[in-house]
DNA sequence: AGTTACAAACAGGGTTGACGGTTTGTGATC
DNA sequence: GATCACAAACCGTCAACCCTGTTTGTAACT
């Protein structure tokens, strides 16, 4: 067991039990497009699971199924595999957006579904390997430069998602978009401290606490008053 | 330039003019603690220089004018240097959180004062240093395990100061507690977003909205009613 | 004399990107 | 519509590099 560049030999085995299915000859489009697609998704997971700057090729390969080669065939070198991987997952993650913004703007979901909503992907995995990537995009300019266009475009999709939950705000200029990044980076800050303290508990109360702060502070929400 | 192992000439070098300063004879406990010191510190420079898991040995050896054997000698390895770093680093940002609570137990400082300053520290550089073990921390039990007590600890100390600022609550149980930690969350995660957008603006105004927000929410802080 | 702080060299392992070779799809030509 | 040339996907090996921890040696302190 020396080889480490060999692919692992789990995949497309045509075990012997049938025959009437040729290798079903693929395009090499088609090809492409799922290795690639397998290549992208396996090195979150192992972004996820070992962190970012523990994961090398080697193992990126190993797991999907491909020699070292073959990933070095698409992705040139380390460095522009992880940009991809980064731009594969957050737009994945903005096309999930858009699925609540139309659940919202078909009335299927209020202020208080979105948050908790919202809050379901700061505590899941998702959020963890984007918190690998932004640290790693702190100190490395390679990931940095494909974080914050992704990023943007994300906080783009949200705000629209929230300018449709509370239209009536002409009277303070800009407290409609103050009021959406403090959420966020009280989701975020929440989704950090779940790595080192683990209390559903606390979580749940803060997300209460901020609920009806909001409803405080943003009068003409769906919610009714709630001052304490 | 091939041998990394070597210390960085550069340090003590004592040049031809003194002639009657013989070398300072220095105990040996004192030696330790300099160069410990030294290393510790160099350690989280270089962490916020470069990322924690591309600070190597080597660099903070040549960083801190050692030998790479000293620095083994000191700390027998990389996973306890780091380990000990985190703990030098938030163990001295705990005793500045002490200075900040005699401060307001003497009448120097208000919340708005406390959250300024706080907000301070979440944007400066020991949050991210923080932020590069915290990412870590979720991957590396020996992080992990280093991380958690001081966590605590600190957070301990900030809620000490939270009762000193608002120690009239008897009404609401446990609300003082969810209110520190949604704020501390908040700048939390302002600390993150600030590494892919910085916009000082809107930093301001996210502060200034969590402020009137705490001010609705916990009657009896110092400040007057701020309902927009 | 014995311990401690430090220096220098060494061996071992892991990771990266480059390179040559092989298989598989694509199209042009006869 | 079979053949042949070309390109793309893919595999396995290589050299260079860096990092880590160990070991051996030396000077300083007690």
């Amino acid at each position: 067991m020396k080889d480490m560049n060999g692919a692992a030999s789990g995949g497309a085995g045509r075990s012997s039990a049938e025959p009437a299915v040729p290798p079903r000859r693929r395009t090499q489009a088609e090809r492409s497009r799922t290795t690639q697609q397998r290549l992208l998704t396996v090195t979150t997971e192992l972004v996820l699971a070992k962190g970012l700057r523990d994961t090398s090729t080697v193992d990126v390969a190993q797991a999907a199924g491909v020699s070292r080669g073959a990933l070095l065939h698409h992705y040139p070198s380390r460095e522009v595999l992880m940009q991809e991987a980064l731009r594969h997952l957050l737009n994945g993650e903005i096309n999930e957006i858009k699925v609540i913004a139309a659940a919202i703007r078909a009335g299927d979901m209020d202020v208080d579904g979105f948050l908790s909503e919202m809050w379901r992907r700061f505590s899941g995995p998702l959020f963890m390997i984007t918190m690998e990537f932004l640290t790693a995009a702190r100190t490395d300019p390679a990931i940095r430069e494909a974080l914050i266009p992704v990023a943007l475009d994300y906080n783009r999709q949200l705000d629209e998602i929230w300018e449709t939950l509370m239209p009536e705000m002409d009277g303070i200029e800009g407290t409609r978009r103050i009021a959406l990044n403090a959420t966020l980076c009280l989701l975020r800050g929440m989704g950090a401290q779940s790595i080192w303290r683990d209390d559903p508990q606390l979580f749940a109360d803060m997300l209460a606490f901020w609920k009806t702060s909001l409803g405080n502070m943003l009068p003409g929400l769906s919610n009714e008053e709630a001052h304490p």
